[in-house]
DNA sequence: CGCGTCCTTGAGCTAAGTCAATTCGAGTGG
DNA sequence: CCACTCGAATTGACTTAGCTCAAGGACGCG
């Protein structure tokens, strides 16, 4: 329970790391750690979402020599636990993850839904312990990005300093909402919000935000929203008699957005 | 009704102004704190609360250049409005604070109350945009803090850089918690997990853990849980027959802190 | 000392939870 | 390729925690 005073080991110089390949990943094995190389922030297509976009050339050799591993996390596997040291935030590269919080009588609740180019870990830094599970929603590669260097890099680059304070100032944001849904709206207006929320993410990602597959089950949903899978299946059922969706299974399909946005 | 763009007009250079009493407040105003002398962070009784442990004296220096001003706030007055210019992050040095947010469709949510050593105005820095409502409960002073100073005192400080990292992303956990509780808990458990938050963090500041004044109505305290008033009501009258608990309209005392926690 | 705000309590209602019975569908193995 | 399995999803019937509406009381402030 206790934190421990210093969470950081000193990791190795990132210059002689970043320029090698590192050794591919192990098969089968899920070791957390591994870690592959060639991951190169510069000619990442998920770039605009993780980085701010006024860097110079040099300031993106710095960041390339310093988040130069990735790893993929197989579905269902977790990325983190909570409780774990925290050393590194990620960026998900590819796939999604849920972050799971858990209250000592087992009572657990869905914080949120990761996917490519969103942040995670952010919750660490304060006690240096991370604060959730992030599970793999499908079979995913996150970037790792270890904070001591960011804050290193953040001290000279006053552009990715401001970045840095915006991701964990929008993420308190985005919290806030979430309480205001939670506190406010009805079952209906979760899913609706929720969905609609979700296609507007998809489409900023490049992706159609009229159709779209879910990772996550109803079950998963409904301990996000507050309520229970029965609820989440019958809203899901009811926008469908009323035409503004169209779910099978998980497969979606949003046929009147702004019907959807007012009820 | 409309938000004024900016609240905060620029304040004298810091140095000059820093050395100097700062003018008393307009009479009237019955101020619920100590002298109003210089506001240095270097003498400020909540400064545990706000910085780093670790200051030199030199940089201790430096800050109280940058936070030269505190600003007086009556009771139901607005520290900043939604929509607002981000330009500072305060520091409750008196008094107390909800932070109210709202949807278009007038539905309201209180996303939490600050108390003196709280940290108000994190959610600004993403949109550059405040992004709530901050309202004092009662007469209360904030310290100002200029973000764009802030940053560039972070980037030469490196425990000071650490430590709006970890205040940011204690305010992610806090949040986080607070969504599990609205997602997962019953009004009971709510309210019970309210009063022995408060308890804890007035302890923290050296107030007393077993009796407290509530600076909020039985509304707000139900808006931020996520239930009406009458069950707020209800529940603190059930915890008072089962001899958890004392109350007296905003007199509280909490009679069985264990009782509390397991219901 | 009178008025408005806040709080308490009761009675009945309703949105969402619980429990249960099918159905669907993606994998797995014969 | 099909049968089988097991988790996920849907739907219905019934229950209940918390909401709504209403009335009365307490308190604090001008």
């Amino acid at each position: 329970m206790q934190a421990a005073a210093s969470r950081e080991p000193r990791p190795p110089s990132p210059r002689s790391v970043s320029m090698l390949p590192i050794q591919a990943v192990r098969s089968g094995t899920a070791m957390p750690h591994e870690a592959r190389g060639g991951s190169r922030c510069s000619t990442c297509s998920m770039r605009a979402a993780c980085m701010p976009s006024d860097l110079s050339a040099s300031e993106f050799a710095k960041l390339d020599a310093v988040i130069c591993t990735t790893r993929p996390i197989r579905r269902g596997e977790t990325l983190y636990r909570s409780g774990d040291t925290f050393q590194s935030i990620y960026a998900v590269r590819a796939g999604s993850f849920k972050t799971v919080v858990m209250h000592r009588d087992g009572r657990e609740h869905v914080t949120g839904f990761q996917i490519a180019g969103d942040a995670l870990g952010l919750d660490g830094i304060g006690s240096g312990k991370q604060n959730c599970d992030a599970i793999a929603l499908e079979d995913s590669v996150v970037c790792i990005i270890p904070f001591a260097q960011l804050e290193a890099i953040c001290r000279e680059m006053k552009p990715m300093q401001h970045h840095i304070y915006q991701m964990m100032s929008s993420e308190i944001v985005r919290e806030s909402n979430q309480m205001m849904l939670l506190g406010t709206m009805t079952a209906e207006q979760r899913v609706a919000t929720f969905l609609l929320n979700l296609s507007k993410r998809f489409k900023a990602r490049g992706f159609s935000a009229v159709e779209f597959h879910l990772r996550m089950t109803r079950e998963e949903i409904g301990c996000y929203l507050g309520m229970k899978l029965e609820t989440v299946s019958r809203m899901f059922s009811k926008f469908q008699r009323e035409r503004l969706l169209d779910a099978n299974g998980k497969t979606i399909r949003i046929v009147d957005a702004q019907g959807l946005a007012q009820v």
